[in-house]
DNA sequence: CTGAAAGCGCTTACAG
DNA sequence: CTGAAAGCGCTTACAG
């Protein structure tokens, strides 16, 4: 089959002799056609090359079948892989994803204007925040929004997370348990809320058992994982237990301990969160806590179509658990 | 500024008591409108929070402002690298990305139909391929189509590449000038035209030199490097030189390496493709050979703009160079 | 430089 | 179940 250029509605009706209307029945879900003008008007169709035109379309739904994704970390592995899964998962109810790369934290306006000029069904945003007054567009529009990975600063949004306070109660419970009597946590960038609920459930913990710890701040990077690793051999600070805020940055810090001939699992354990495919080469090997990644997006998914449905604007915060992968690290 | 859904040229007309094709023109690029009444139009349009409605327009113009962009390997980190690239790029010409990711290595009929429903501006292709008659569809719709850092099967498409075949010339030389004697060639998927060239700039040059050599074939992913680099200590075939089709399974074959106890670079020396941000990490320190991803991207989208600007349809492969990356492995 | 009008390709009441 | 007709929000000749 060749798609030809301005194929319409109305040569797929003279050539299957019904009316425009009717082929636009037939390409319309839900609209009603007898099973016999289906079968024609498809078939006129499949000789024409016909496809509807999604704008025409669009234009008086005033709705596409487009999610726009916004995205700001590709370096880190985890997020091509969230990407991977969304587009999967989307393919399959017949919407396709409009990627919108960030280099800021915050949303520029210009993406802003472009989601909404495209009337996306609906907006996911994975590792970046919003301004309050942009999330007001998009509640103006009813455009549904899902953080995904991260809470919004404010209530009234939905997101979908690993519980990641109660998966950093386990990992410092899993590290004392290991016999760990000093801790460190690194953090990633302070304003995530990822970052600062692990630090909480972790911490948490250490204080509940009396256990020393202390906090190095970094930014989610292996680059700032390997110089905080440096940093800690140099002030002759290595401790027995790190749990790090990300895979991708634990990586760093047992790049830079192994270097200083620091064995691991011996005198330090490492353990890191997300489970990215890194994590289980053997030259790595990291413990870590794994981010149910295929689970997350279903559940984003699921909220999305809902809301693609019949717009609501609930606001809520969806967690999953995840679990404990334990490799050769701790 | 809140945009509000509903907002049309319409309203704004009357707002700056102007009509409605006034507004239109000061929002169409290349219309004339005086510089007075366009103000007074700006104006009313940022008081009403309007912005053009694209579909509307674009059931005119027949195009959108939308690039697609096909890929499959979202598992190497070139790939996202490449994605990123190029959504910044075209989002300084007001162009956004529709991502397609296709788990085939041929894209499938129906993410053809997704790409041509939406009238997409062009379409670019990194890891993919794509059957003679989809092709047809593309060239029919006059929509530009670019092969990124893969060659079209068959000659009449426009690519974009790394010059395979003179790197893999540079890397054979400098291999042999380190004092390697017998080699090997890790090939990534054999059906890619990337793999093939490197291959045979490679061998062309061992050949004139008499050097020994022995191909394994793979499959471009760490697991398949690894598995490779097991196979050779199993059958006790390390060679002194290895070069790798791409970085990540050079990483591969570099973690079954250590962790056999042969030392990189003194018994063996080990090169790869791409640069990835990956190699340059210190635990990696992978020698290789760096494509030129902003060039290669800007090359892309240099011909992209061109072919927008006026079809021509025509045929070609623009090869940029890159350089040799030394690093502890060689 | 600006306005009135046609029309892009669809969906969707409204009749029948 | 199907057709004729209105209309979605724009762009673009055509006049003036």
């Amino acid at each position: 089959m060749i798609v030809r250029k301005g194929v319409t509605a109305k040569d797929v009706a003279k050539l299957a002799g019904v009316s425009q209307s009717t082929v636009s029945r037939v390409f319309f879900e839900g609209a009603m056609v007898s099973e016999r003008t289906k079968k024609k008007v498809l078939a006129a169709a499949e000789e024409l090359g016909y496809g509807p035109n999604e704008f025409a379309r669009s234009l008086i739904t005033n709705r596409t079948k487009i999610i726009g994704l916004v995205m700001k970390g590709v370096k880190n592995p985890f997020y091509p892989h969230v990407l991977k899964e969304f587009a999967t998962a989307f393919k399959r109810l017949g919407y396709s994803i409009l990627f919108v790369h960030t280099n800021n934290d915050e949303i520029q306006k210009d993406d802003i204007m472009t989601l909404l000029n495209y009337k996306v069904a609906g907006v996911i945003i994975t590792d970046a925040t919003l301004s309050l007054k942009v999330t007001e567009d998009f509640k103006a529009n009813k455009i549904p929004l899902v953080f995904f990975n991260r809470k919004a600063g404010m209530k009234d949004f939905f997101s979908v997370c690993t519980n990641n306070y109660e998966a950093s109660r386990h990992i410092a419970e899993f590290l004392i348990q290991k016999g760990c009597e000093d801790m460190v946590y690194i953090s990633g960038n302070h304003d995530t809320s990822t970052s600062r609920e692990r630090e909480m459930g972790f911490v948490e913990v250490l204080k509940k058992h009396h256990v020393h710890y202390k906090k190095y701040t970094s930014d989610y990077t292996f680059a700032g994982g390997y110089t905080t690793g440096q940093q800690m051999v140099t002030e002759n600070k290595v401790p027995s237990g790190i749990f790090v805020a990300n895979d991708i940055m634990a990586l760093g810090v047992l790049g830079a301990l192994r270097e200083n001939g620091i064995s691991i699992p011996e005198t330090t354990k490492v353990i890191g969160f997300d489970n990215i495919d890194m994590s289980a080469w053997p030259t790595n090997s990291l413990t870590t806590w794994e981010q149910p990644i295929v689970e997350m997006v279903e559940q984003t998914v699921r909220y999305m179509m809902a809301e693609i449905k019949e717009y609501s604007g609930v606001s809520g915060n969806i967690e999953v658990q995840g679990r404990l992968v334990e490799r050769k690290t701790t």
